[in-house]
This record gives C-alpha cells, sequence and structure tokens, in this order.
DNA sequence: TTATTTCTGTGTACGGTAGACACTGTTTCC
DNA sequence: GGAAACAGTGTCTACCGTACACAGAAATAA
C-alpha cells in the first residue's frame, strides 16, 4: 500500500542510507529553518550524499514531506481508561503535543496529500473512545472539530507566538475605531496566558457541547 | 501600513494594469490549475503583459497571494439582527461560504503570512456579537474555535470531496482489523450526506458549549 | 571460478521558478 | 522646453525538482 514498506532486497548493492535517516535531517531541516528550506540538496547534503540518491528511498519530494510527517506525528498514546471526555481531552493535548516542536507540519499538511498509516491511527484512538450514543458519521464529525481546534492553535502557534497579534496591535493603532470589539478584546488579551489557554478553552467548549448532546440521549 | 495602499501619483506614465485586475486573474488561475499553478509567468500572461511588470504593483508573490486571500474572503457580510448564536452561526457559514470557491485559499493561509484588513473585519464581526458574559481573552479564543471549524472543514472540501475517504476505504480493506472503529464509522458515514452536515454538526457543538459557559454565569 | 543480473550512488542536463537590475520610452511638473 | 519620475521590458542569476545514462558493487547463476 504505501511505497515505504521495504521491499525483499535481492542484489546489488547495500544501500548506505534510511529513510529514516532521510526524513529526520529533513525535519531538522525544517525545524530549525522551515519548510521552505527543505530541498533535496539540503537534505542530501545533510546526510552526506548527492541530492539524486535520495530518489532511490523516495520517489519524490511530495513523498519526503509525507514521511516526514508521519514521523513526526507518530505514533498515537495508548489510550488510558477513564470517561470518553478526558480520554478525549488527553488524545487532543497529545496531538498538539506532537505538533508543537514541528512547526511546519501545519503547512505540510494544507493542500492534497498522501495519507500516511499513523494519521490514520490517531483517528482510530480518537474514534475508539466516544460512547456509541453517537452514529458513525457524527464520531467522525466530532473528531474533525476537535482535530480543528488542534491544527487552529498548532497553526496559530507557528506563526511565532504572536505575529498575528503584533500585526493587528499595528492596525489598531491607526484604525481603532473601525475595530472597536477587536480593541477590545485585544486590550484584554494582553494580560493573559499564552496559546495553552486559548486551546484548553476552545476543547472544553467543544467537549461541552459534545456533553450536552450525549446527555441528551 | 499595506503596501497596496495608493500611493500618490505624481509623474510618469500612468500603469496600465491595477492590482486588482492582477489578483483577479491569480484567483482565476488558483481557482481553475490550484495555487502551484500560480506563478509570476502564468498571471503576467494572462493580463497580457511580462511577469516583471507585475512587480510594479507587487513587492513579490508572497504578497500577490495575500491579496488574492483578501480579495477571495472579501468583507463579512454586515451583521443580522438576532441573538449571539444565530448570528455567529451566519458568521460561521458566510465564511465558509466564501472558502468555498477558492480551494487554495486555506494552503495560502497556512504558514506565516502578512494579514490583511479584510481578515480583520471578520474577526471584528465575529468578536462583536458575543455577549459580555465572556471575557475579551476568551471571546477571541471563542472566535478561534469556530474558525477552526470552519478551516478544518473547507480544508476537507477543498481534497476533492472524499480523497480521505477514498485513501482511508483503500487502506481499511487490507487492514481492517488494525482500525475497528474507523471501520465502523466510515461504513456508517457512506450513506449520508457531505460536508456540510460535518460543519454543522461540530459547529453546533461548539456553540453548545458556547452556551453552556454563557448561561453559566 | 566466472558471467550475469540487479541495484546503488553519481554526473549531467532540462525546464521551471522568483527576483535583481539596467534600459527605453512616456508622462507630468518646473 | 528641459528635467525628473515612473511603467513596462529584456536579460541575467541562483535555485528548484527530477529525468536519464552510467560506473561500480554485490549477489546469483553457470
Amino acid at each position: 500500500m504505501f511505497f515505504w514498506e521495504e521491499r525483499p532486497r535481492t542484489r546489488g548493492p547495500k544501500p548506505a542510507l534510511t529513510l529514516d535517516r532521510i526524513a529526520d535531517a529533513a525535519i531538522a531541516v525544517a525545524d530549525a529553518e522551515g519548510l521552505a528550506a527543505v530541498t533535496m540538496q539540503r537534505v542530501a547534503a545533510d546526510v552526506g550524499y548527492t541530492k539524486m540518491s535520495l530518489y532511490r528511498y523516495v520517489p519524490g519530494k511530495t513523498e519526503l514531506v509525507a514521511v516526514m510527517l508521519e514521523r513526526a506525528i507518530g505514533e498515537p498514546p495508548v489510550g488510558g481508561a477513564g470517561d470518553w471526555r478526558t480520554a478525549l481531552s488527553a488524545w487532543a493535548e497529545a496531538l498538539l503535543g506532537r505538533y508543537a516542536p514541528h512547526p511546519w507540519a501545519i503547512e505540510a499538511t494544507a493542500g492534497g496529500r498522501p495519507i500516511g498509516p499513523n494519521e490514520l491511527s490517531w483517528m482510530e484512538s480518537a474514534l475508539a473512545v466516544l460512547p456509541g450514543g453517537l452514529t458513525g458519521a457524527e464520531r467522525m464529525d466530532a473528531v474533525a472539530a476537535v482535530a480543528g481546534q488542534v491544527r487552529m492553535i498548532a497553526g496559530q502557534a507557528a506563526t511565532t507566538e504572536g505575529e498575528l497579534t503584533a500585526t493587528i496591535g499595528l492596525v489598531l493603532r491607526e484604525h481603532a475605531d473601525r475595530f472597536p470589539a477587536l480593541a477590545a478584546a485585544v486590550s484584554d488579551t494582553a494580560t493573559r496566558g499564552g496559546q495553552d489557554q486559548a486551546f484548553r478553552f476552545g476543547l472544553e467548549r467543544i467537549l461541552d457541547g459534545l456533553e450536552v448532546l450525549i446527555q441528551r440521549r
């Protein structure tokens, strides 16, 4: 199914590299200098080979990024005990924790792309904790909503912690009258914790909303 | 503040193009062939000039994409009457409606980028409808949660309506035992409406969650 | 053992990209 | 009627992903 499933090796020279080693080098570049810095040339140089050698391990750059994502996100943690709410909350927190060290990950997931097994495992483990009161479609939608919250916050965090707020501040200084509600909200936000609180607030709302629905049934 | 604010013109030849015309051409290309097809060369050819002429109107490609986004999303609709819930729901629906014709828009918002006035206006109009029971920070977080839902669904819709589902189906045929919850949910999803219902489900949960909090105060 | 097959890593080449810069010609102000 | 400012163009550079042919290494077949 996936191109990186290892083929049975027969003759010829032993490969000097590993797909994992390549992906790790690429991830290191992306972590340090952003996804745009990840070029075949650069990654190859970092592992000490020529760029064309990479194509023996990966069909193209698209697939390299897919592998990077798979490795960066990894497998979901084993579902702990507890009710669906604490389990789903932990799931969301864990997923955000995986995105956090890799600001480029959100960018990499934008647009059509191949989907890896780890991504499916994350979906699986989230779906598994939801109670039977919801239909299958509703469970999918619930997971999507939570995942949306994770991605929103992860994406915001990727913009250098408040580049958005900085831009807003700049504009507000000139056009505060055009954006009264924004100005009011921003002046209030300045004095509080970072993205963690934003994440938890949204997450609690979604979980509250799910709880309302579940208990109603 | 923004580079596209028109400078007072003095001497020299009259510009043959308009930033708007350039952006519209670029949007047309992106709508039809994706964001990757938007190159300076291509856009310039479509408006009938050389690529270098575009740099008289826009500092670089990054800014061109920012303008494309601004025009594609446009200004928020005037807030209708009604309680905060129906207003915020309408806001979310309107925003999704703006994303829908432009599948590339989500991709374009990934990663750090300049933020335009229209984007701020959308934030403003959402913040304005939220009741005073919430703090400024909470109002921001609430809007982020709703926006996250919009973006999640818009992003899913951009992947050719079910490319995700198709991939899942493929994998499930081979490894259904590894993903039982996913298999169960998917088989249930197959027989129901498209992304609209997924959007509404998540949105209603978020709004329910907000309502719980607001009424508690 | 030798010959053959198969695969790895490399060098070269191509078409594409964004953008720097110098130039010509047009428009408007002094 | 200069002179200054600006629009559009042609040329150039550096870099990107990747197609393709080739040399050498390793394992198999004779």
